[in-house]
DNA sequence: AAGTGGTCTAGACCACTAC
DNA sequence: TAGTGGTCTAGACCACTTA
């Protein structure tokens, strides 16, 4: 992450910071003209900074009352790991600010199948990786993931960036970022490898995560198909039920 | 729906509807400060316009260049349904269409404990439903719901109103629609209660939804705690992996 | 160098809430 | 009536892309 010094930016993690600090007690922030004021940035800036946490559910606000802080928000910020929108998915999983361990399963280029020559925009016989990987935080298996990624997109992928970032790979050696999904999830029961690799007892379920993940010029970029441990799946967000 | 006549809003949708029209042909929308001069509005209401647009995928940006559409918008629009609007939840739940029966199991009024007085803003010894539902779609049980609304918010509810839509009565009795929801979502084992009334053998999992939801003025107006059958719990979204 | 999107400002005016 | 958030403007300046 570019991690610019935007002002924005900066606001809304400092106002993050304060909230999770629970220097709000009374669960009112501050009215926006006095924020303005105090951070010595125009009204826009603070609303800008604002309106991030509005998407992420941390606050929300009520016309010609004031701005309050999400009761969840404080109750549950485990629930908040992923922060709405800005799920760390896939490569850039976190937790706890800890990059997961790696360990690649599986790793071939097979044909593509016909549910993914339409997910990915393929033509028949184009070819795919197949890349099967287990993520673990702290010796916990957390994550089975196997990805689709088109050969012709990432000619030059090999065995070792596999291990790493792929994210990560194509930002530097192409210039190209992946900054948008579609997500779907849901949960069943484990099955006997995930019950193995992720350490499940039997009655024990997995979160199924598939996302289609694509570039900034609207590629599609990779097919992913995820199965987390049940504790670690764990989505929060806001649900604007106008605006269309 | 007020449908208020907002500049941003009509701009929104007048380029959505030039969009899906096919008027764009080279995949290239004009330039912000042209589009300004067309609809005679300020370039920072163009930029708002568009905002929306590519929070829902629609188009995206590239500093420098333009922007543009994104093809899998005009190849399979359906798959842009979007968010909020098709998770079906709790009062205005729906599957394939058709409206799910309710089962009353439980309907009381209780004290409400310190949590809720938190997330529903209220102060010491005031009142709060309960209202605990199943619901069935085709005779398969989907969802046991726990609900907890303020008396003072809907006085007149009564154990038939309960037993329908509580939304839509609210939306019909007060003119007040509830527009805003925080959800969290997450998945678990399930437990003999569970078992029991979703008819889950011991090993099926079931999907845990929390939601504060919200009126239109902001007023949390309901938490809700679901218990899903897990062949039900799907969630769709959009996810931009930028701005953290 | 020209064009395009990104950030930020300073302020006007409106809509709603609380007292 | 005072306070708060919402919308919109007009414009300055920056960062990146393309040529």
């Amino acid at each position: 992450m570019p991690m610019a010094d935007l002002v924005y930016q900066h606001v809304m993690r400092d106002l993050k910071t304060r909230i999770r600090h629970g220097e709000f007690k009374t669960k009112k922030l501050p009215d926006e003209r006095s924020l303005s004021e105090s951070y010595q940035v125009s009204r826009s800036t603070i609303k800008r900074a604002m309106g991030v946490l509005v998407d992420q559910g941390i606050i929300f606000k009520k016309r010609g009352s004031g701005t309050f802080i999400n009761p969840l928000y404080l109750k549950d910020q485990s629930a908040f790991r992923y922060e709405g929108k800005n799920l760390g998915i896939t490569d850039s999983f976190q937790i706890d600010g800890e990059r997961p361990k790696i360990k690649l399963l599986d790793y071939q280029v097979i044909r593509a199948t016909p549910e993914l020559q339409q997910d990915l925009f393929l033509k028949e016989d184009e070819f795919v990786y197949q890349i099967k990987r287990l993520r673990s935080v702290d010796d916990q298996p957390v994550i089975i993931e196997t990805g689709y990624i088109p050969i012709k997109i990432v000619p030059t992928l090999t065995a070792e960036v596999v291990q790493s970032s792929i994210f990560n790979y194509i930002q530097e050696a192409q210039g190209r970022a992946v900054n948008k999904s579609f997500l779907s999830i849901r949960a069943q029961p484990s099955n006997a490898e995930d019950q193995d690799l992720l350490a499940l007892a039997p009655n024990e379920p997995v979160g199924v995560m598939e996302g289609i993940f694509f570039l900034d010029d609207g590629t599609p970029f990779e097919v992913s198909n995820m199965h987390l441990h049940y504790k670690y799946l764990k989505y929060g967000t806001f649900v604007n039920l106008n605006e269309d």
